[in-house]
DNA sequence: CGGGATCCCTTCTGATACTG
DNA sequence: CAGTATCAGAAGGGATCCCG
């Protein structure tokens, strides 16, 4: 099993988890939760992202079997993805990861002011220590 | 709110995502899960981990309130990291994703199989074209 | 419209050496 | 033991140009 949490035994598992902590792919899922969407209207709607990211994205979410691309032979030509059931499986785990945060955050800037701030006074000793 | 899927509008559900998808983070939550540890022993258990690596993690952690370190004033000096409350609770929704990853990676081992063959197939047709 | 290919810069991470 | 400091290679990601 993965008990040891080496990762060269679990490598699905810490693929999974750099996929997710990549810039774009879970505001991707996100946005596809939606409903289907032109490569246009995805790269629209996730602000930033290029369209080199963007397509290296989908291209691995569509191996991973999250995510389903359909071409339309029309012009100019129109192609649409969408999540398939086990890309709406994957993005539940991941909404509530989202919740935790959105619950928790405010501990967490709490956390990050205080040990700034420790931090800060930490230097400022050695500074007089350095300076005395 | 932060539905526009902007991470400029929810830059700290992004920067845990990130978090979540460094190298070592969750390796080492998930270690502290078993209780009070001292550096190197997280060091031994969390496999290929360097020791610059572990110190900012921990810190990382430290930082967020996910982890409480503690320094015995002994020769040789020994120092114990352990979860927070919040730390605790953060593991939590992380399991469940790892679990879903579990429970599902052999639809993502196919859909890459699948997904392989076919790019296999592509380029073979195109050597042919071009070579005919 | 939906990309592929290339260039380039930044960030991440590992190896190594040194310290209280 | 538990770090800090420095350096170099690898990977991530943006900008740009080109094509069917």
């Amino acid at each position: 099993m993965c008990s040891s949490f080496d990762p060269g035994k679990c490598p699905t598992v810490s693929e999974m988890l750099s996929r997710l902590g990549d810039k774009w792919t879970v505001l991707i899922i996100m946005v596809l939760r939606n409903g289907p969407q032109r490569f246009s209207d995805i790269k629209r709607t996730v602000v930033g992202v290029s369209q080199r990211m963007l397509t290296l994205t989908l291209r691995a979410l569509e191996r991973d079997g999250m995510v389903r691309r359909t071409v339309y032979a029309t012009v100019p030509p129109r192609v649409e993805y969408e999540l398939t059931e086990l890309g709406q499986s994957f993005s539940e785990p991941i909404q509530a990861f989202g919740g935790w945060v959105f619950e928790n955050y405010n501990q967490i800037h709490t956390a990050r002011a205080a040990f700034d701030a420790r931090s800060e006074a930490e230097r400022g000793n050695d500074k007089l220590i350095k300076i005395g």
